[in-house]
DNA sequence: AACCAGGTTCATT
DNA sequence: AATGAACATGGT
């Protein structure tokens, strides 16, 4: 059991961090969450400003987690209206994964038109049917298949995930990604929105699964992905003037996009996360 | 039991 | 360029 010791100057909310629908491969039992980050086992557990883990080194910890980002300046820098303030006041300590691009992948495309714990059950699917096999202490777990494995599978081999019409979408993406590697290295080495134009050519990813890949998994700070829970607040509070009639009238992606991004700056992406945690529970 | 969900794609205007 | 419908599934 390792401990890392969290500076005061940098908040972290683990179980914010882990429920709040940006990964779906977390579980939380007895006070411990426990899940699998790429090919490995983790078990963690939050104690005020003690973090217990184990399963993994420091150094992943601190990356994966994002706990060497001045949380409390990035929100300062996003803090600019009091909308955003009080979700900021009612969620500090919320942070961004960083996710494997891959996961990320898969995640976002299952995660189209579906509740979070369906999408929870989707992934968990995939992983327990071609998944490698990990050896965590809690029991059977599961890691994701790679693309190869996937790429490989004929027609109506995903049907016992449930995944409804997004099969369609996994099987081709596994192949593009298979037959591409690097395919991850490429997108990393792109200039700003290049790369999220590079990830809207895989089937199955359109504007708001390319900006949620480029946010969990390139940390891509400034993505803004515009879901339901999203457009509402932004119809509502940042851009009732673009917008047509009411909560879901703002149609156009890209101007919600852009009207975001020139409004919080370069760490859009954590608005985007505050302001979905606080349009999801109703705070605004 | 309807309604809706971290949307994308395709066919019409 | 912009809109509308189909798409599968299951949680609330």
């Amino acid at each position: 059991m390792k401990k890392y010791r969290l500076s005061a100057s940098r908040p972290f909310d683990l179980d914010r961090t882990l429920a709040c629908g940006q990964a779906f491969r977390w579980e939380c039992r007895d006070g411990w969450w426990q899940g699998v980050a790429g090919k490995k086992w983790v078990r963690i557990r939050q104690d005020g400003d003690c973090l217990r883990y184990e399963g993994i080194s420091e150094s992943f910890l601190v990356h994966y987690f994002g706990l060497d980002l001045d949380l409390n300046a990035i929100l300062a820098s996003i803090n600019r209206d009091p909308v955003i303030d009080r979700a900021i006041r009612q969620y500090r300590g919320l942070r961004i994964l960083r996710q494997d691009p891959w996961e990320c992948l898969l995640s976002f495309i299952c995660a189209q038109n579906a509740h979070i714990p369906f999408i929870t059950r989707m992934i968990t699917a995939l992983a327990d049917t071609f998944g490698d096999p990990v050896d965590a202490p809690w029991g059977d777990a599961h890691a994701l298949p790679d693309a190869g494995v996937l790429s490989a599978l004929g027609d109506g081999a995903l049907d016992s995930c449930r995944l409804g019409y997004r099969a369609r979408y996994i099987l081709p993406a596994a192949r593009r990604a298979a037959e591409d590697p690097a395919w991850t290295e490429k997108i990393r080495a792109l200039p700003d929105d290049t790369g999220r134009q590079v990830l809207m050519q895989f089937p199955g990813v359109g504007p708001k699964v390319a900006d949620c890949i480029m946010l969990f998994g390139f940390s891509h700070y400034r993505s803004f992905p515009v879901d339901v829970w999203i457009r509402r607040v932004m119809a509502r509070h940042y851009c009732p003037g673009e917008c047509r009639d009411g909560a879901l009238g703002c149609r156009e992606y890209e101007t919600v996009r852009r009207i975001a991004q020139e409004h919080f700056g370069p760490y859009a992406g954590y608005a985007q996360e505050y302001l979905f945690m606080a349009s999801r529970e109703g705070l605004v």
